[in-house]
RNA sequence: GGAGGCGUCGCAUAGUGGUUGAGUGCACCGGUCUUGAAAACCGGAGUCCGGGCAACUGGACCGAAGGUUCGAAUCCUUCCGCCUCCGCCA
């Protein structure tokens, strides 16, 4: 969330950046609350301390066996305005608080104005389109006839929007998500760790997800448990209100989850193949930095999730969100986008985002500077890439005339030797 | 699911209604000593929200929320988390 503070202070400059986003957000209703309550704060805390000295005035009387009935009367009547005015002061720093919640970061100085995905900005673009001297499939179509991908059956057993590997499309998936961890583990160094696929509210609020967009998680019935949408959420807040050692900044983890999202309001969009499924796989790389170096650190980790790409030799572009398509945790991100022949068109595959502190206030995440003074740490996070995304992507770009799909080289230490899949 | 135990300032602990402005040990920071370090000794340190140009100063925080009281780490209620044992189970 922002500071208060600087909301405060600074009021008409936050509220112009923040319509960068596009919809109204308001900080009036949040100042006024504001005010009002340091108004009564002030008045309660008078009252507290005058009480607090009559208390240690009575003891003071008792000790010595004196009378002290008069002060206890007085101070019965202090308790009482007291006790009249936190519940007020109470119900007013929730409603803050939810306020707060609802309001998302502020775009960074560098993001590109603009209303939708539209204004987004490319960046740079890597890789040759491949060339068929035939028509293109897409994935779905590709995979299908291969027979290793089933989304009929998966349709039996769950609905649409999910998906059953079969055959050596289940080993591709695997080998894919192994390809990735070691890329990320072995050559740019991200510690590996493995998470719980389900969390609490308290999670979800800490990196975004909670209040705001309830309705795109999956929840449990029973249990005050979701199903993550990504492995940001477990990962980011395993630091939760812990102080890190400045010494070990950055912290860089990577993750393998399935993830999760109802795609509630998605309705009719990509319902074919693999592309928006309930259930997916992802790599998640996710940093914690010191503010002074989160944009180069975004840089860093748009290029380690980029690599992968380029090791499968899969064209792909990078783009600049602009500001009316960021996230909501967000102040500046970079979509990776692959190129789909079935389609001719590029599909996001990543997403690379530097949270700067919004995220830390949210989870309290610290350090101590050079001054030895508390700092929020930056968060910053990208997938390092989706793999369903990618498992289609490979099919596409890497389809034969027969129907067959070739294997990206870097692959075949991990598909047991296996070069190219065939019907079965 | 059943039974029991426990949640105190980074860690470990003391503390059952009023000098608790939360003690002690370890770890931490500064100093003395030392060629340097260690040890020893001396001293200092928490977080959050306010007021003040500042020195400084008010309030809150002992898992959470309520309650009793002039006054709560301490008493009461509810909730949450963790641990142990039993049951069930991959």
């Amino acid at each position: 969330m922002l500071d208060i503070k600087k909301i405060r202070e600074n009021a008409a400059s936050i509220q112009s950046e923040l319509s960068k986003r596009g919809p109204r957000y308001s900080l009036q209703g949040l100042l006024d609350k504001d005010k009002k309550r340091k108004e009564l704060l002030l008045k309660a805390e008078e009252l507290k301390a005058k009480r607090n000295k009559a208390s240690e005035e009575i003891a003071a009387l008792k000790k010595i066996k004196q009378d002290a009935s008069q002060l206890i009367q007085e101070m019965q009547g202090v308790s009482a305005e007291v006790k009249a005015l936190d519940p007020e002061i109470n119900s007013l720093t929730e409603e803050i608080n939810e306020e707060l919640l609802n309001i998302p970061n502020l775009p960074d100085s560098s993001v590109p104005a603009g209303k939708d995905e539209k204004d987004n900005q490319v960046i740079r673009e890597w890789g040759i389109k491949p060339s068929f001297d035939f028509v293109a499939r897409d994935h779905t179509d590709v995979g299908e006839t291969l027979d290793i991908l089933d989304f009929k059956t998966a349709a039996k057993l769950s609905g649409t929007r999910f998906a059953i590997l079969k055959n050596n499309g289940a080993m591709l998936e695997r080998a894919i998500i192994s390809f990735f961890l070691d890329i990320h583990i072995q050559k740019h160094g991200y510690q590996e760790i493995w998470v719980p696929f389900l969390v609490n509210p308290q999670s979800l609020q800490g990196t975004g997800q909670l209040p705001k967009f309830e309705s795109e998680l999956f929840k449990c019935r029973d249990d005050e448990l979701y199903l993550i949408p990504t492995a940001e959420v477990p990962v980011t807040n395993m630091h939760r209100d812990e102080i890190l050692d400045a010494a070990l900044l950055p912290r860089k983890y990577v993750c393998y989850t399935a993830c999760f999202r109802r795609e509630a309001g998605s309705y009719g969009k990509d319902t074919r193949g693999l592309i928006r499924n309930h259930q997916f796989n992802k790599v998640e790389l996710v940093k914690f930095a010191k503010p002074e170096n989160s944009f180069q650190e975004l840089e860093d980790l748009t290029h380690d999730a980029e690599e992968v790409l380029q090791l499968l030799k899969i064209p792909y572009r990078v783009v600049a969100l602009c500001s009316g398509d960021l996230g909501f945790s967000s102040a500046k991100t970079y979509d990776l986008e692959v190129w789909m022949p079935g389609e001719s068109r590029y599909r996001e595959i990543s997403s690379c985002s530097n949270f700067t502190d919004y995220q830390a206030r949210r989870m309290n995440i610290k350090y101590r500077d050079d001054n030895k003074t508390l700092q929020f740490v930056h968060t910053l996070n990208g997938s390092g890439v989706a793999i369903g995304r990618a498992f289609a992507a490979i099919l596409e770009n890497y389809q034969q005339k027969d129907g067959s799909v070739l294997l990206p080289e870097v692959l075949l230490k991990y598909t047991n030797g296996i070069k190219i899949i065939n019907k079965a």
